[in-house]
DNA sequence: CTCCTTTAATGGTCAGACCATTATAATTTT
DNA sequence: AAAATTATAATGGTCTGACCATTAAAGGAG
C-alpha cells in the first residue's frame, strides 16, 4: 500500500480538526504554556505522508506517484485538496509534474535551486542588508577556497581556467555573469561537499541582485585577471594566498556596489535586494 | 490596480502557450543553442506578478492581498488556478491564509523555516553524508563563533548562560536538543548577520536527525560543559580558545553519531539523514 | 516497414456548490 | 444601559463533475 487513507474525522467534507500539542501531552495544571493551534488541513497531511515516505526511503528519486485521480481516491480526497499537495511538493522541489499519457507526478533529484529561492524570498521579505550578505559570502568563500586548495583535482582547475577564459572572451553583460556563476560553482565542487555549492549558489543569486550597472564593464578586466590568479594558488596549494586573492576579489566587488547604491542614495546598510526591472 | 489580469491567450481555457527564450531574443542562424521549453502555467504567471510587487516593494510584509474569489476575478483565472498560485506562495513562506471573515492572505515577515524545510528536503533527495554535513557545520560555526566573540553584547553572553543552565536542569532528552538549538541560535544572533542564523538553523535540524541513541544522555553532562566553557572564552575574547572548544565540542557529536551509524552498519560516508520515527 | 490517424490517460483549468470558521451586526436577556 | 446571545455575511478549505491540451501508444493505410 502506498498511501494510508486520512483519518476518519478527515474524510467527511471540511472538518478541519486541531491538534493542540501532541496527542499524548500531559495536561499541565497551573501553567498556561499552551502549544500553538494549529488547524491541520487535508493538503498538508498528504504532503506529511509522502515526505516521510521519501526520508524513509519507500519513496526514492524517480519514482512516479499514481496518476493524480487514483491517488486522490487512495487518500480519499478531492483531487483539488491532492493537487494542492502535489504543488505544493512541486513548488518546494520535490515532485515534477508531466502531461500527457505516462506522464505524472516524478519524484526529483536534488536541486539546490528551491534552496535558492527560500533565500532570495528571505532576503525579499526581511531586508537582509548588502553588508550581512557581503560578509556571509566572504567568510563562505574563504573556507571554500581554502578546502579546494586542499582538494581541488586537476580536473576542477582546469575547467576553473577554462571558465575563466570563456569569460573573457565574452562581451554580453548577463553572459560574463553565468560565467562567474559557474566559476564559483565549479569551485565549491572542488571542496567535494555539497553544502557549500547552496551557500555559494544562494549568495551569488541574491547579490547578483546588486552587480549592474555602467562601470561594472570597467571593472571586468580585474575580476578575470583575478580568477587566474587564484587558479594559480590553487595549482600551487598556497592557501593563505588563495583565500587572500579571493578576499581581495570579493572586497572589490563590494566597494563597487556600494559605490553603486551611493549613487542611488541607498546606504548599504539597510540595502535590500530588489527585484531586476522586467526585461 | 493591484494585478494585472493575464495575457490574452491564457484567458481561454486551457490555452498552454509556451515562452521560448525571451520574447526578444535574436534567434540564432546555425547555432542549435535552443532555449528549454517550458509551458507557463497560469498559476505560475500569477505568482510571479505577486513576487515582482514584493520585490518592488508594491507589496510588503503586513499587507493583505483581496480575497480569492475576488483576485480569482481580477487575474481572470478560475477560485482553483489562484489557489495553487497562493498556495504556492503560502508553502514558500511568502503569505500566510486566515480563515474567516477578515480572514485572506496575508504578507508574512522574513521566516527561515521554509529554507530549513528547502535544506532538509534536499538532503533527503540528495544522499548528502553525515561527513560533510558535519564538515559545513563545523566550518559555518567557526566562523560564528569568532564573529560573536568580537560582537557578542553583554546580553548576549548572559542569555547563552543562561540557556546553558536551563539546559542542566532539563531532563528530557528532546527539551534538552531544543535548549541545544536555542543556545545555537543565539550564539548565530550575536553575530549580528541573519545570515549565519539561517545556516545553522538548516544545519541543525537536519543533523537532529541523528543525534539519537541511548549514550547521547551520558554524553550530555559534558556537552554542556563544554557550552559554558564557551562563553568563559568568548567573556574573554579569546577567539582562538573558543572557536577550539566549538570544534571539540562539535566532533564528540561527530564521534557519537558515527559510533551509532555504525552499530547499525551505515558507513558515515552514505549516511543520509532519515525522518524520525512518528512519535 | 513507414507514415498517419485514432484513442485513452494525464495534468491543467473551469464552474458552481457546500462546510467550518470568524468578526461584526442585530437581537434578546439581564 | 450593559451584557450575553443569536443571526449574518465574508472567507478559506473542500468537493463534484466537467472540458481542454498534451502525449504516448495502439491501430490502420499505404
Amino acid at each position: 500500500m502506498l498511501v494510508e487513507p486520512l483519518p476518519d474525522a478527515m474524510q467527511q467534507v471540511s472538518v478541519h480538526f486541531r491538534f493542540i500539542g501532541s496527542p499524548d501531552m500531559k495536561t499541565p495544571s497551573a501553567i498556561p504554556n499552551f502549544a500553538p493551534i494549529r488547524t491541520q488541513r487535508a493538503f498538508e497531511v498528504i504532503c506529511e505522508q509522502i515526505r516521510a515516505q521519501l526520508a524513509a526511503g519507500t519513496l526514492k528519486t524517480g519514482d512516479k506517484l499514481p496518476a493524480e485521480r487514483e491517488l486522490a481516491a487512495e487518500f480519499q480526497v478531492s483531487r483539488s485538496a491532492l493537487r494542492e499537495a502535489l504543488r505544493s511538493l512541486e513548488v518546494a522541489g520535490i515532485i515534477r509534474n508531466v502531461k500527457g499519457v505516462k506522464g505524472g507526478s516524478f519524484i526529483q533529484s536534488a536541486e539546490p535551486d528551491r534552496i535558492v529561492q527560500a533565500m532570495q524570498d528571505y532576503v525579499h521579505l526581511g531586508n537582509i542588508s548588502l553588508d550581512e550578505l557581503t560578509e556571509a559570502r566572504l567568510a563562505t568563500q574563504d573556507i571554500i577556497v581554502r578546502l579546494a586548495c586542499e582538494r581541488a583535482s586537476d580536473a576542477d582547475l582546469a575547467e576553473l581556467e577554462a571558465i575563466a577564459e570563456r569569460t573573457r572572451q565574452e562581451s554580453d553583460v548577463e553572459a560574463r555573469y553565468e560565467c562567474a556563476a559557474a566559476y564559483y560553482r565549479v569551485l565549491a565542487r572542488a571542496t567535494k561537499n555539497r553544502m557549500f555549492g547552496i551557500f555559494v549558489d544562494s549568495l551569488s543569486a541574491i547579490l547578483h541582485e546588486f552587480v549592474q550597472g555602467p562601470d561594472y564593464e570597467t571593472l571586468q578586466e580585474t575580476l578575470i585577471e583575478s580568477r587566474f590568479k587564484l587558479v594559480r594558488h590553487l595549482r600551487a596549494r598556497d592557501a593563505d594566498a588563495a583565500a587572500a586573492e579571493m578576499r581581495k576579489h570579493l572586497e572589490r566587488v563590494h566597494r563597487h556596489v556600494r559605490k553603486t547604491l551611493k549613487a542611488q542614495n541607498i546606504p548599504a546598510k539597510a540595502a535590500k535586494a530588489r527585484g531586476k526591472a522586467p526585461a
